[in-house]
Parts: structure tokens; C-alpha cells; sequence
DNA sequence: TCCGGATTTGCAATCGATTACATTTTTTGT
DNA sequence: ACAAAAAATGTAATCGATTGCAAATCCGGA
């Protein structure tokens, strides 16, 4: 007599699906009718919606987004391309991203390319199986954006950079790496290591060319020694900082293209004894939650990484929507934040 | 004469979309046999699925999955339930659980929660709408286990606490705190204070009790006036370190539950001109990549997040899968990193 | 009360791939 | 070389919601 427990029975788990036939036979209309109470309410009497609510309660609806999205050729999905979430700069892009789409009755897939085109490839794919309705991006393209100029879908780049096209989101990446080195040459600073990116990688080629042009700017002579290429990653800025070490002369201050490189790099310096800021200032850029917390404080620039998300999942909502396509490039502020590191 | 550059117009933009029968007919087959070519290759001459092929090339066919996922009422997406993407314990989580859903075919659907029980809620509905196939979640219930054990829909915990049931994936996590107060104590610290989460947070809960029995095995009375409960966030560690420092006699030791705020306690420590760990020693939890960088650089518990996700994944798409149910917990090695801050 | 127009509802086709079942082709065994 | 079994292919129904068009209902005015 014992009754059956088995909640756990895979599969058939699932309760029977209830369809909206179902709904239109407990509130005696047609299946038409009770899409359209759902989908356009103000099309439908009073009283049929009101038929409509208590026949979805009743028997427990829910729409089979499977069969909307099939009639509709519409997913109501962005897919997010991310060179890496584990990044706390493009994670909190991705959360920009998802709290927007959120609003706006989007859901976002996930994509991690880890920089592997064949994962970036897949990806691509996903979009014109018709799973998702559009593209965010955001790593810059590494081709030349003709290449995807292109593509047969929506795409908007999140955190673009100098060569990337409308529509798009990004700050002025030459301008505000321009910023930190002068804000080092005021100090006094003359000779200044660079961590920057891969050779290739666009936000690197722009943030280096800020700092050829401050120094440029202030009679400084352009070291091509002085600029060291890392991975982004803390590791690499920890390396780097043991090569500036041994330079000749040694130099008094150091510019990281992002917070992560910055943050080896004090490690390094304050393993050898060296003092941040007193021996040698450290810079990074992005200004992820660790840069105000790390020892000594990190003067860096601070890109609003979720704001950036957010607009770009507007344009890419409001191009997908047909709300006409946004041809313009969106520059927003960034702001040099100083703290102890630069002295 | 001039060309129509219409690259941008949005909408009819998608290529025309090539269905399963344009391959058809280029091959001059059925749609079932090309369906079976594609999908089910041995079941089909070499003949055929030569000609399938080479039509699915001239045609450019891409399968529209749409009507694959509603045809087959499966979608083969993964929903994520994140309390906050921008921690980067559960960036990490969610890292593995994106490489393993990829490799079994599967895509990541993120939700976001921000512990705001709406948005779970919402959410939830996805799966009910057959977006997705089953839920992954990052944070233990609030609410008692019983509650979720009725969803209808496969879910599995990634970062299972004491009492989460099964399958789930989790660490030892009384065990992990217990050995990091032991090592604390082994030191010769017998004043330590905590910085624990908010009080409901299960795990904080289970990590709080691996404290108390730490000190019980040493014959350390607890008191509670040493458990300080923050955010998780590195600025409640901050103010939590400044309560700490108020405390007379003054603890000798700190350990907090997470990573973030024993960074943000060194850094409050570190502005008083409190050295750690000569003064005072810290501990953290989760080990992520910026405890290995701090300074000093910190002691804490290893746990193996991208392995993490990735079983949950392992374990929830064999459930979808319907290879059975795991009814096991699977507990994971977690281990003690011992670094600069703890002396 | 009755008519014309506006509004509401219903019928049935449709989206594109999958698949049960029927039919044709190939293979096997003798 | 022939029948029977096996394999390959085709036909058409199907998944569940949406939507063009037709039918029914409602409304106000004469």
C-alpha cells in the first residue's frame, strides 16, 4: 500500500506538459483566442481574458517557448562571446549585459571562447541555427573588421577598440592610457616600463599608443625596451616585473595595461623588497574591485564596465527589434582614479 | 548604377534562411532522409550521405534548432542560477560548467540571481518553458532542502552545503575550516576572530561550525563575540577588520570565509599600520587568483572550482540524459594553502 | 427593429525538423 | 535465380504556439 516516491524517476519527471489547448478547452475558446488574451490582451474582451487568467491557473500553464520560438523565428536569446569570464573585468561587462537583457525579456547564453577561434567559430554557429537572435562581443575583433563586417546577424562589440565599428561601446582607450602617463610625468616620472597585451591584441595597441603619445607630448624619447608583453594575466605581470627590475637604469614607474598585470607586478616588486609607491609607482587599467583593495591601493583608470555592458545590449536589442540600427560608436567616460600605488 | 550597400538594414539582413528541404531537393532526397543523414549517419548508404553533404554545402544549410528543440522537446541549453557572475569563485564555477557543457554539446543559459529571490523565480519559469533542460545552481537553498525537492525539472548543486541534497557537487567545507583554524592554532594563536557571511548563508554556516569545532578540539572556549558577519564583499572585510582591531585584547588571528573580505581586512590592517602576519594573521577561503598575489600574499582554502562546475555539468546533462540519476553527493578534495598571511 | 460597420472569436495553415509507418531497394541464403 | 529478410528511403503526421482570413457577435443610429 505504500504510495510510490519517485520523484526522483528521471525524465518522466517532467510534468505532463499542459498545452494551450489545454487552456482553450478549460475556458471553452480557441487556442487563437487564448494566445491572443496572453500575447495582446487589449485585442480580447474583458471577460474572455479574465476566462483566459483562470483557465491558465487552472491548469497550470506555461508557454513552450520551443513552439513560440519556432513560429516566430525568434529566440529571444543574446548570445555573449567573452574571451574569458573568470576575467573580473568582462564578468562584470557579462553582468551589465545580463541585468539589461533581463529587462528587456532577453536571456543571455554564455559563450567562453578562451580566445580559440574554433570555439569562436561554434559560437558563431549557434546564431545562425536561429538559437540566438544576436551577438555581443567583447573582445575586439583580431582581423581586420572587414572581416566581419559581414556577418549575416546582428553583432555590437561591447568594449571595442580604435578600428572597431558602429555599432559598438567603448572608452577612449588612447586618451585615457594618454591620462595615466602624464598624471606619472607630473610626478616626476621620465623613465616608465609599459606591461602591455599580446602584440596583436587591439586594447593593447591602443592603450600603447596613449602612452607614446604622452610621452611624446612631454620631450620623452619613445624606449621600445621598456615595453614588456604579457598575457593579461596576473602571472605575466609578475614576470614582467622582475625583468623591469633588472633593467639599467632602473625605471622609477610602471604602466600596466589592466589591474590584473598591475597587481604581479607589486607582488614582484614587494617580494624583492622594492617599495610601491616610494621606489617605484605602479599603474594598471580597468579598476576591478581588487584595485581599491590591493596593497598599496592601485591607481588605475576606471572603465564602467557594467554600464558598457548595458549599453551594448541596448543597441543590440534595439537593432534586433528593428528599432532601426545604431550607426554610431558610443565613447563613454572612463576616469583616472588615483590612489597610493602612483605615489 | 551604384550598388545597393544594404549591409546594415536591419532584419532582412538574415540570409534567407535554407530549410532542410532546399538540401532535399539539391539532392534530390526526402527530408527524412536527410534529417537521418545528418543526424543519424550510419543509418544511411555512404552514397547518400555523400550527396547530403555536398547539397548541405551548395545550399549553405544550417538546421534551424528551433524546430529540432520543439519537434524533440529538448533544447539542449543548461540554465546557470549565479548569485553574482562578478565573483570570481563563481566566474571560475561557472567556467567549468561552460568547457564541459561544450563539450558534451550543450550551451549555457547565465541567470544572474543578485540573490534576489524574483529573479530566481523568473528564472525557474525558463525551464518550465523548455528553454532550458535543467538548472545548475551556484548557491545552497535559503530555503530548507525539502522546498526544492518537489521541481519538476532536473536541478543539481554545484556548490552544495551540508545539508544539500543529492546530486550535488561540494567540498568539505566544516572540514576545510576546521584545519585552517587547527593551522592557526598550531601557530600558537588562541584569540581568533571571524569574519563569517550573512547569517542564513549556508555556507557560512557550515564554515562557522568548522571553526567551533576547532577551537573545541584545541579547548578554546567560543566566543561569540569574535563572529563578525559580513557581505562576502571585500569592503565589509574592510570594516570588519576595523571592528577587529577595536576589540580588546585584541585577536591575534583573523579567518574569513571567503577570499574577498580577508583581502579587504589585510588592507584595513595594512592602513592602521598593522602588519600581517607579524601582528596580526589572516586567513581567506576559496583561493582564488588574487590570493596568490596579494600582499602578503594569503593563506587559504583551495577549493577546485572549475572541477566543480564541471561535475555538476557531468551530473546534471547524464541526468537529462536520462543515464539515471546520481543519488550521490559527490565531495570533492578541497586543501590548505599555506602563504605569507597566516605567519 | 433592423442594418452596416467595428470588434471579437474561431478555423486552419504555418514555422522546420523529426519520426512512425509504409514502401522500395538491397542483401542473404539456398 | 528466387524468396525472405534486412536495409534504405519516402510519405505524411507531429511538436505547440501564432496568425491571416473568415465567421460571428456586438454596437449605435435611423
Amino acid at each position: 500500500m505504500g504510495e510510490r516516491m519517485d520523484a526522483g524517476s528521471a525524465k518522466g519527471n517532467h510534468t505532463a506538459m499542459t498545452t494551450i489547448l489545454d487552456v482553450a478547452r478549460a475556458a471553452g475558446l480557441s487556442t487563437a483566442t487564448v494566445s491572443r488574451a496572453l500575447r495582446e490582451p487589449e485585442k480580447v474582451t474583458e471577460k474572455t481574458r479574465a476566462k483566459v487568467f483562470k483557465a491558465v491557473e487552472a491548469v497550470n500553464y506555461r508557454p513552450n517557448m520551443l513552439a513560440r520560438n519556432l513560429r516566430t523565428d525568434k529566440s529571444f536569446t543574446l548570445l555573449v562571446l567573452v574571451p574569458g569570464i573568470a576575467n573580473p573585468f568582462f564578468a562584470n561587462v557579462t553582468a551589465g549585459i545580463e541585468a539589461t537583457a533581463w529587462k528587456r525579456g532577453y536571456s543571455v547564453l554564455l559563450g567562453d571562447t578562451r580566445d580559440s577561434p574554433e570555439r569562436e567559430e561554434h559560437y558563431a554557429r549557434l546564431v545562425e541555427t536561429r538559437l540566438a537572435d544576436g551577438v555581443i562581443q567583447l573582445s575586439p575583433d583580431y582581423a581586420p573588421a572587414e572581416s566581419r563586417r559581414q556577418a549575416p546577424y546582428p553583432v555590437v562589440h561591447a568594449c571595442g577598440c580604435e578600428l572597431t565599428e558602429a555599432p559598438s561601446v567603448r572608452i577612449d582607450n588612447v586618451g585615457a592610457m594618454h591620462e595615466v602617463v602624464a598624471h606619472l610625468i607630473a610626478r616626476g616620472h621620465r623613465r616608465i616600463a609599459a606591461i602591455s597585451g599580446p602584440q596583436a591584441n587591439a586594447h593593447a595597441i591602443d592603450r600603447l599608443k596613449g602612452y607614446r603619445q604622452a610621452l611624446e607630448a612631454a620631450g620623452i624619447a619613445f624606449d621600445p625596451g621598456l615595453v614588456l608583453h604579457g598575457s593579461f594575466r596576473m602571472q605575466s605581470g609578475f614576470e614582467a616585473a622582475r625583468e623591469i627590475l633588472a633593467m639599467s637604469p632602473r625605471p622609477t614607474a610602471i604602466v600596466s595595461i589592466n589591474d590584473e598585470m598591475a597587481i604581479g607586478a607589486i607582488q614582484a616588486l614587494a617580494a624583492q623588497g622594492v617599495s610601491v609607491p616610494s621606489d617605484i609607482a605602479v599603474t594598471g587599467f580597468d579598476d576591478i574591485d581588487f584595485a581599491a583593495h590591493s596593497t598599496p591601493a592601485l591607481t588605475t583608470v576606471r572603465q564602467p564596465a557594467a554600464e558598457m555592458g548595458a549599453k551594448a545590449c541596448e543597441l543590440l536589442i534595439d537593432w534586433i527589434e528593428d528599432k532601426a540600427r545604431d550607426e554610431a560608436v558610443h565613447i563613454l567616460p572612463h576616469t583616472l582614479v588615483v590612489r597610493e600605488s602612483s605615489g
